[in-house]
RNA sequence: GUCCCCGUAGCUCAAUGGAUAGAGCACGUGCCUUCUAAGCAUGCGAUACAGGUUCGAUUCCUGUCGGGGACACCA
């Protein structure tokens, strides 16, 4: 954790400095790679133009005072470049030090020991059990899942869950459906017309005959929420409870969850339904209040809906993220709102709204809707591609990006997905490392003495020993802006790192053992580093390919 | 009409307000008698438009144009 220590001395030096000084140091620690151009240092920090302003100095002169207080065990040097920057080189030694701490225990490698105290509660995915998982569902499974990861990997307590909308009137829109199938009777209009319930129908039991449009939606319910559960399972995705909106009615949870909001005087009742105050909540975004109870005495969506976030937060949970679809974005204000109406603070509940997908068959826009059974299902495309170019690919995009994916790129020339160029970091690895065994630079069982910075020092090693360095801070950067993408783009670089090496540096060389070791180091921690990241996204790490 | 997201290379996508905007695919040219060529080297090529904020803007603000999505006593 090279990086997390350096930042805290570094902190250290500058505020003893600027507390001499009488000047007020920017806040956070804005530590970043240099830009290519740059090749006598490995890290800068902009604080001195950003001091230069509010201190009324030269941002130069400063930034040439900074970098004198920086005398640390990691840094070789500190200097100033114009037009402020803090230029940091890192001493050799200490990056061995970090590569050595990695291959001993990759697993502890990120953890954040002094990080937030949290405890996270994830929704993703929730899709309804009225036709099989659509493609879109992979790019939520792909954030939620990750980000558990990621999360968990930095010390913070973090669940999924997989809501359930197995109550409500769809459940007989649904029976009805498949009643009609089995009966060979037309489809109601606005039920569910996918070919999928035709085929469920005919392997019916013998006793459906007499079953009521009720048995049939419960029927096919439980059916489709089976494959969700195995195509979740298929695509690594793991959630620690399905929670089934059916519990919150049986356990009152719902009505306790409407007197509750009345005892606080949040609802009113208007036209014989009973009314959410969102619009008029405080820094409510909404634009009109929402029915809780229809006048018909049934309940919305919604109130179940809060009744299951009521829960979250009665089973101790302190932060509830909810991942989206673009086509929910609508929801977020009034649960807001109804967060706010529950008593509970601002910001205790987040929502991460992913944009969706667009699907080409080559260059002709494929049109999915649920209702009429016209989608491409996930497990279409999982079994198609494969879940490791699957989820990487999802994995790549920030969540406001609208991604096109292209079903015959996909399934044909799947090496346009990068995520071979990270794995065949990992199989280039163990080939070297079969080698070495075979050449017997490197005895059977024998472990690796330690990287000797002496050796270590072509810029193509010297480049991945940085990139390592910052495997911890990337993870923090997921943490930061909730969506794993960050990490794909790092394991991109340190690929495009590797690869070179590869090419120039010979690892395996009995002629020159020393350096072969300190090379199968560095190769072991590129090793650890990418099959580490790769996990965090639910990928795997081939040994060979 | 109101609200949300996006507009970066021929295509798919990156870039906590920082220095000369990065990858992959496609295309051109080289490189397999040595640890896997799913690789390397090299060339080509981009911030929609107009203002504003600032030492500095792809990033923040306003407007225009273009694309996607949402606006139920459906979920």
């Amino acid at each position: 954790m090279i990086l997390a220590s350096l930042k805290k001395n570094i902190a250290s030096k500058a505020s003893a400095w600027a507390k001499k000084e009488g000047l007020i140091l920017p806040d956070g620690l804005a530590l970043s790679p240099t830009p290519p151009h740059v090749k006598s240092a490995d890290l800068s920090l902009p604080w001195a133009m950003t001091l230069g302003k509010t201190a009324r100095k030269n941002p130069l002169e400063l930034a040439k005072a900074l970098a004198g207080q920086f005398v640390a065990p990691e840094i070789e040097k500190a200097e100033a470049a114009p037009p402020g920057f803090v230029n940091i080189r890192l001493r050799d030694s200490a990056l061995c030090a970090n590569l050595k701490a990695i291959t001993l225990n990759p697993a502890l490698y990120g953890v954040d020991p002094d990080g937030p105290k949290r405890k996270i509660l994830i929704e993703f995915v929730s899709a309804n059990p009225t036709g099989p998982l659509h493609l879109a569902s992979g790019r939520g499974a792909t954030l939620g899942d990750s980000l558990i990861r990621v999360l968990r990997r930095l010390g913070r307590e973090a669940s999924a869950e997989y809501y359930v909308n197995d109550a409500g009137g769809r459940v007989e829109l649904l029976g009805e459906s498949i009643k009609a199938r089995f009966a060979g009777t037309p489809v109601p209009e606005k039920g569910y017309q996918g070919e999928y319930l035709a085929e469920m129908a005919k392997q019916a039991p013998a006793e459906a005959k007499g079953w009521t449009a009720k048995q049939w939606g419960e029927h096919a319910m439980k059916i489709l929420l089976d494959t969700h559960k195995r195509d979740m399972e298929a695509f690594d995705a793991h959630f620690d409870r399905w929670f089934l909106e059916s519990e919150l009615y049986a356990g009152g949870a719902v009505e306790k969850t409407l007197k509750y909001l009345k005892d606080r005087g949040m609802v009113y009742e208007k036209d014989g339904a009973v009314w959410l105050g969102t619009s008029s909540a405080q820094d409510s975004e909404d634009d009109k209040d929402r029915v809780l109870v229809k006048s018909s005495g049934q309940p919305t969506y919604f109130l179940p809906d809060i009744a299951y976030h009521k829960n979250k937060f009665d089973r101790g949970f302190t932060e509830l993220i909810d991942i989206l679809g673009a086509d929910h974005h609508g929801y977020v204000p009034r649960m807001k709102a109804a967060i706010t109406a529950l008593g509970m603070p601002e910001g205790s509940f987040h929502a991460i709204v992913h944009q969706l997908i667009h699907l080409y068959r080559g260059k002709e826009a494929v049109k999915m809707s649920k209702r009429a059974g016209d989608f491409v299902s996930l497990r279409e495309v999982l079994d198609e591609v494969g879940k490791d170019a699957c989820r990487f690919f999802f994995a790549m995009r920030t969540p406001d990006s609208h991604l096109n994916f292209d079903l015959e790129l996909a399934k044909s020339k799947t090496s346009e997905n990068p995520v071979y160029y990270c794995q065949y970091v990992h199989a280039r690895v163990s080939a070297i490392f079969r080698e070495a065994a075979k050449q017997g630079v490197l005895k059977e069982g024998e472990p690796l003495p330690g990287p000797n910075a002496k050796f270590l020092t072509a810029p193509e090693e010297r480049a991945i020993l940085v990139k390592l360095a910052w495997f911890p801070e990337v993870l923090k950067t997921v943490e930061a802006v909730l969506s794993p993408h960050p990490l794909g783009g790092y394991l991109l670089e340190l690929a495009g790192l590797f690869h070179p090496f590869y090419e120039k540096c010979r690892v395996v060389d009995p002629e020159n053992g020393e350096l072969s070791r300190a090379r199968l180091f560095l190769c072991a921690g590129v090793r650890d580093v990418i099959r580490e990241g790769l996990s965090l996204l639910g990928v795997s790490a081939p040994d060979q390919m």
